[in-house]
DNA sequence: TAGTGGTCTAGACCACATG
DNA sequence: ATGTGGTCTAGACCACTAT
């Protein structure tokens, strides 16, 4: 009765050019993690303006990335401190509601799984997400486990829409997320993410794969990737054993 | 086999004094609900500066609650769209992963809850949050229904710490939350939720409450309401059943 | 009172999309 | 070529906190 543990720290694209915020956020992001900086002696932002010789603006995007982490918080008035590691939960809660941290979670993990063939989507899962039925989608079978263990943390099911059928047999059964090679093989960037969290039953399928019993507590996290033009191309179901699985967030309070 | 439908639309406080940037996201809110504006004639940023008389910055503030909301998509070059009610999963998907919505999720539905005597967390619940035992907490028990039926959403456990015992007697049990009275009576505010998802089976006690098999699948979110001292104020443990209750949120991909 | 973060203005240049 | 949203500057005033 252990949640996964997931290492944080988003990856950094040393490839791409990045804006000077995100560049600063990155800086910053690495002396917290690191504990170069005391928790309670976090720079000021008239201070990182002048220390990196930006505007109070790129200032405060960059910290805006920070708090959206839960790395920092911050008080009118008072000013700026790390969110100590154990009111970030430890390695016990990291959070998933950013981008960033869904691929990090996936890089952490193995993956590998094979296609099956195509078809309708499920019915079911068409009703769910109110999407029109019809359509020819590729699907995909797999399983996610964490470096450490043997022990599966999630069954996969994926879908991958018609549209993409020109590099559907070019996707690789073991690189760490499909939809990354989506993006890559057609030239197209998903710009967003909807989740749909739910707990169901093991099926005999999930209690196989998760070695758990038939009919046990599942968390089914089931995303939908869409892409500039809000077209989804890819979906996919992901069955997570209910007593070792968690999902963690945090929310800032706005105002 | 139908998710919870909740209405979205954060409640607008008319009493306070709201920021520029607030108001007019207000407003624009207001209109894309009420179809006002057709989904592809959204106005530019300079547009909105010259009706509402506002910079460019403020404008821009306003737009980044209603994407993060999910209500409109950006892209640069090309201008701002509404996002359809189709990709917004139309009722079935209401998000609740900002701190309004679950306000608004708390208005919608109706609560009702005793106080059952003090004492320390229980150790799984210590364990899994990782807070030292040993402290007091007045505990709280109750249901949350949807004004439509009168079949329970939630069975909700909840603990407030000792250091709020001087008002833990004037907490009302029929208001839509613990924390806002919480805020009120102490004089405290919170600035950040944490939140853990589960699957669990369904214990006696939460069976009985939801009208759901013993062990049949329960999707539990742990909630931590943390004010701006970081102090853990109030931590709720909600069961919901998992054929009646789905969790939606979005995720914007940065950059 | 001095200093913090929150809000806001009026500019500017850029990458990108569309004609 | 034009216009979009994304980034950035250099200021300003305010609400709030600490002392």
């Amino acid at each position: 009765m252990r949640a996964v543990i997931l290492a944080t720290h988003a990856a950094t694209d040393t490839g791409t050019k990045k804006p000077r915020y995100q560049q600063l956020a990155d800086e910053l992001r690495d002396e917290i993690l690191r504990g170069a900086i005391a928790v309670d002696a976090f720079p000021t932002e008239s201070q990182l303006c002048a220390r990196y010789g930006v505007s109070r603006f790129t200032v405060r995007e960059a910290l805006r990335c920070l708090q959206s982490e839960g790395l920092i918080q911050r008080k009118r008035g008072s000013g700026t401190i790390i969110q100590p590691a154990t009111a970030r939960g430890g390695a016990l809660h990291q959070p998933l509601s950013n981008f960033g941290e869904i691929l990090q979670y996936a890089k952490d993990t193995r993956f590998h799984f094979t296609s099956c063939g195509s078809g309708g989507l499920p019915r079911p899962l068409a009703e769910q997400l109110g999407i029109v039925a019809g359509g020819q989608w590729s699907r995909f079978k797999g399983v996610r486990t964490p470096p450490d263990t043997s022990q599966a943390i999630a069954l996969v099911e994926a879908y991958v829409h018609e549209c993409l059928s020109a590099v559907i047999d070019r996707i690789q059964p073991n690189e760490p997320t499909i939809f990354r090679q989506i993006e890559r093989l057609a030239k197209v960037k998903i710009v967003r993410v909807t989740q749909d969290i739910q707990a169901t039953p093991a099926s005999a399928e999930v209690a196989a794969a998760l070695g758990i019993p038939r009919r046990s507590p599942c968390l089914r996290i089931l995303r939908c990737y869409i892409d500039s033009d809000g077209r989804t191309l890819e979906i996919s179901a992901n069955y997570h054993p209910g007593d070792r699985f968690a999902y963690s967030m945090h929310i800032e309070v706005e105002g």
